[in-house]
DNA sequence: TTGACAACAGAACGATGGTTCTATATACGG
DNA sequence: CCGTATATAGAACCATCGTTCTGTTGTCAA
């Protein structure tokens, strides 16, 4: 049985090729890739992937995905009445490495452990994405190290004092002395459900 | 006064262009972008950074950057002793769109409004990456139309009854009668801290 | 059966890609 | 000042790339 290519599954194909090899497969690989045996078969694709702003290509005929072709769609909220998968808006999609992370280059990651922070939502088990270098404003949540501990919490300026409050209230404010050491301030967080 | 070409500046440059064009560069184009004249200037680097395990080469000659590349560093938890930025564990490095999202074409994001979840750590604004086609076991968190309004709830199955529980006490359960349309199960919940 | 049309095969072509080699410029220690 | 090492320039080379053209196969309606 033959299987009848669409743009649809000739697109999945080699976003499959670009998610494992971070680049675009070569004409003559697309030709093994899609299962036929010409160049030409595989030009019609790519034209009519180029046709549905899938693809692009630049003036010397480089191939590459529009970001549109990565993100994944963003519909509406759910109370604003939840639309059917049909007719999501496809306009507003984002990739999630460029939305969560601004500065790849000074940021990392951090999992949470304990419950210190439940209030705001982070629970123990999340990922945390910190920017380091960056000048807290009151109310941000950062990452310091207090007379020799590392904890994360609200961040507070009350005149000259820096306060440090965690958003559980079993735990106390915290007030360093003059030694804040700062890891940096949480721009993000994340939460992967197993399964 | 003329910069110094280092390392680190070229893997920034070509990442900068790679997430600009969601391709490599060419060694005529790296020739422009690193403000040199010759390819085989261009290559001395290239090779360094394939040294550096940042690039890879297949058998024909086409470069790709590793997935170490893209990945953010990821470091213990916060209470395990918080490292400094100089000993940072870089074995354990991931990408936020690998991570979150298994199945891209079978995936969309929801901005979450309202409270009925805050108990679940799911606040008002966050953005919750939702799988359609997946079978909801117990426990999870689903998007559903219960009697034509859309809701997220945990999902639970009592017997031959279904249940939709709110995080938030102050919300009853549901007990959807037999029409249960089921948008998709949350696999992931992100927030970004705006600034 | 035939005609029309779409999908595909295959080869030829010029341009560009990465590679390699040799020559020149710069920096630095003695 | 000299000699050595390192970084850069420039040119030549061929495999591969994307493009294009012509011819073949398959499908479906009349």
């Amino acid at each position: 049985m033959k299987e009848k290519r669409t743009l649809q599954s000739v697109q999945k194909l080699l976003l499959a090729f670009f998610r494992q090899n971070r680049r675009m497969p070569s004409f003559s690989e697309m030709v093994d890739l899609l299962g036929v045996r010409s160049k030409s078969v595989v030009n019609f694709w790519i034209e009519k992937l180029i046709e549905a702003r899938i693809l692009e290509k630049d003036g010397k005929g480089h191939l590459s995905f529009t970001k549109q072709a990565f993100a994944i769609p963003r519909v509406g909220s759910i109370q604003a009445g939840f639309p059917s998968p049909e007719e999501e808006v496809l306009s507003d999609a984002i990739s999630m490495d460029e939305y969560l992370i601004a500065r790849p280059d000074a940021s990392f990651l951090l999992q949470v452990s304990g419950d210190s922070m439940t209030g705001a939502g982070i629970m123990a088990g999340d990922l945390v994405i910190i920017e380091k270098g960056r000048a807290p404003k009151t109310g941000d949540i950062v990452v310091a190290e207090v007379d020799g501990e590392w904890t994360m919490k609200y961040f507070q300026k009350q005149g000259k004092q820096i306060v440090l409050v965690a958003a559980n209230p079993r735990y106390p404010d915290i007030r360093p002395r003059s030694e804040l050491r700062l890891g940096g301030v949480v721009t993000a967080v994340v939460r992967k459900y197993h399964g």
